[in-house]
DNA sequence: CTGAAAGCGCTTACAG
DNA sequence: CTGAAAGCGCTTACAG
């Protein structure tokens, strides 16, 4: 036999008043009851121990204090890496001093071990006054849809809909990757590279973009390479053959292994060769060096998201800027010097 | 102005039925409905996208699919340590085939840095279906009051309750900490020393009891010692003073200093000295050795805890074995091997 | 086989 | 200031 929860029926008779009044106490103006009245509900609240029923209040009125949290992987993966931790930490830290519980959606249904944010779990959000949204592996159709008809959330990350304007905190990495390449000019660097996976990720295209504009507005020559398929021998034979002295990384993890791909060449970092960062890899370097490059503030965008999610609950309103972009921190590091100085002064002819 | 969404008594309209039809057509067995007009049902449900609003649902039905996640400290710790997630791994991925989603009730009040388990916070739990309780700083008499009228829950972790019966999920350290005496047994070890906390915390009271019991059962005298304050300098004294050949670590964690500080006394291990970890620290050790000792199965527990918890609540019968013990799997490591010659057969005198 | 009704536990106009 | 009532969208006996 379960023991019955307590109801605003049970807490309305020990208080000897209507059921109607035991909420106005708990949700109305204190001046809405009067405070003989009042104050009866509230002790009599105390002796018995109630606690309103989330449920039945989202019903009612559509709120109940719980923030969804839709990951698209499990938060606590088995393997080593733990993508979603870092913005986690904000999230919940945000979640004691918002006062509101976190619901994990891990009932949602998964298709090639990402986890689907349609039927039922699609359905299942709207339990929630609103939902942060975390990974990389979005659906930008589902998305359309629930920024169409669904709850307020707010995806971590920057992300853009072609034909909708969806809510998000992300990282500045279009100015954070600009810092990186100033760097390298100030240095003295004209033959600057980027590699990554040339993909439609905004994360990835961000990077790139402000790899572009940093270069053009030093009317320096760009070089991209898309590390996709490619060796760090390979990468190696790129940076020679385009007689770079600096490279960007924006696929962080792979920095060591084409360092050392490098040195194996003669290209010692940063002596011949420049190299910096676009942001930490999940799993720490396994590094003699302190890379160059810029911090992304995971934990700070957890908490903002869900700050800008709570007070998008709160307005319901257009009015509120629903975007919002943290600055990433630049790291000094070591791997960016001075490029060698030119053999042949001019160009080599 | 939320998107109106399409609801039972709309379907009902169109297809010309009562809303309750509706409900039938989606709930209850095939037959309770006429073919032709389940037909029809089905039809509109189809024209109009129709889904069913979990919350009220929930209502309706009493339950939500919801299992409440309560942590005495944050889920996702700032610092390095991270004692929650094996645990979480393990709960998350049976949340999964359980289809029931998490709720983290981050919202709990704060008291000296620890989440109590009363006023609000412990109202807030009955909002779940059961509760999954972890952590080591719990209030007994907190969870006396729970088990007497709160929601179905139990604990990650052997806890005992003097009056109560408090369901948990534990793991058998009476008996692995007993295998672990028996290895240093069968290579011959008589004076093995038992180091930890003399605390009462059930984790440690645990392998303190299976330290005593094995011994007694070799007959072979005890020598237990309270690590609290005691340097690793201290601590090695106390093996030279009772010439122990083998030492049981209870705070596993402790077990490099201790090592460090026997070798600068000349003691080496394992030739001189025997050891064991009773259990993997949090953090893993930073050593050049494979320690003996055992593994805790944490997922398991995790995993374990939640299914037990489901049957709880599904039951609801006082009829459940409501303890679990999981063993816990013996590494051999390099740190425990034969304990040096005797200097002088039969005694020191 | 199907509908009308009550109920899940709340919120919120609406009367007094 | 307070109560009676309607309603949120469902489920589920209970009558026909």
């Amino acid at each position: 036999m379960p023991p019955a929860r307590v109801t605003q029926a049970d807490v309305a008779r020990m208080a000897g008043v209507s059921q109607a009044t035991v909420s106005l106490v708990l949700n109305a103006e204190p001046d809405r009851v009067g405070p003989a009245t009042r104050q009866r509900v509230l002790e009599a609240i105390g002796e018995s121990g109630y606690a309103a029923n989330p449920v039945a209040q989202s019903l009612a009125r559509g709120r109940n204090s719980m923030i969804g949290v839709f990951t698209y992987e499990p938060v606590f993966p088995h393997g080593g890496g733990d993508f979603y931790r870092p913005f986690l930490i904000g999230i919940e830290a945000e979640a004691e001093r918002q006062g509101s519980d976190l619901l994990l959606f891990t009932s949602a249904e998964v298709v090639d071990g990402k986890r689907r944010l349609s039927g039922r779990s699609r359905a299942r959000l709207v339990i929630t006054d609103g939902c942060l949204l975390l990974g990389r592996t979005e659906d930008k159709g589902e998305l359309a849809h629930l920024l169409e008809d669904g709850p307020p959330f707010v995806f971590v990350g920057r992300r853009r809909l072609p034909g909708g304007d969806l809510p998000y905190v992300g990282a500045d990495y279009i100015r954070a990757t600009g810092d990186v390449v100033r760097l390298f000019l100030e240095h003295g660097h004209e033959r600057i590279g980027f590699l990554g996976e040339m993909d439609a990720r905004e994360s990835l295209r961000d990077r790139l973009d402000g790899y572009r504009v940093a270069m053009r507005a030093a009317e320096m020559p760009t070089s991209e390479f898309d590390a996709a398929g490619r060796t760090p021998d390979e990468i190696v034979e790129l940076v020679v053959g385009n007689r770079l002295t600096g490279l960007l990384l924006a696929e962080s993890h792979r920095a060591e292994e084409i360092r050392s791909a490098a040195a194996a060449r003669g290209l010692d970092v940063p002596r011949d060769l420049s190299m910096a960062v676009l942001g930490q890899p999940e799993i720490p370097l396994d590094t003699p060096l302190a890379w160059t490059g810029f911090r992304i503030p995971r934990e700070e965008m957890g908490a903002q998201a869900l700050a800008l999610l709570v007070e998008l609950i709160e307005t319901r309103t257009k009015q509120t800027e629903r975007h919002r972009l943290l600055p990433c921190l630049i790291e000094a590091g070591e791997t960016v010097t001075a490029p060698p100085a030119r053999s042949a002064p001019g160009g080599d002819t």
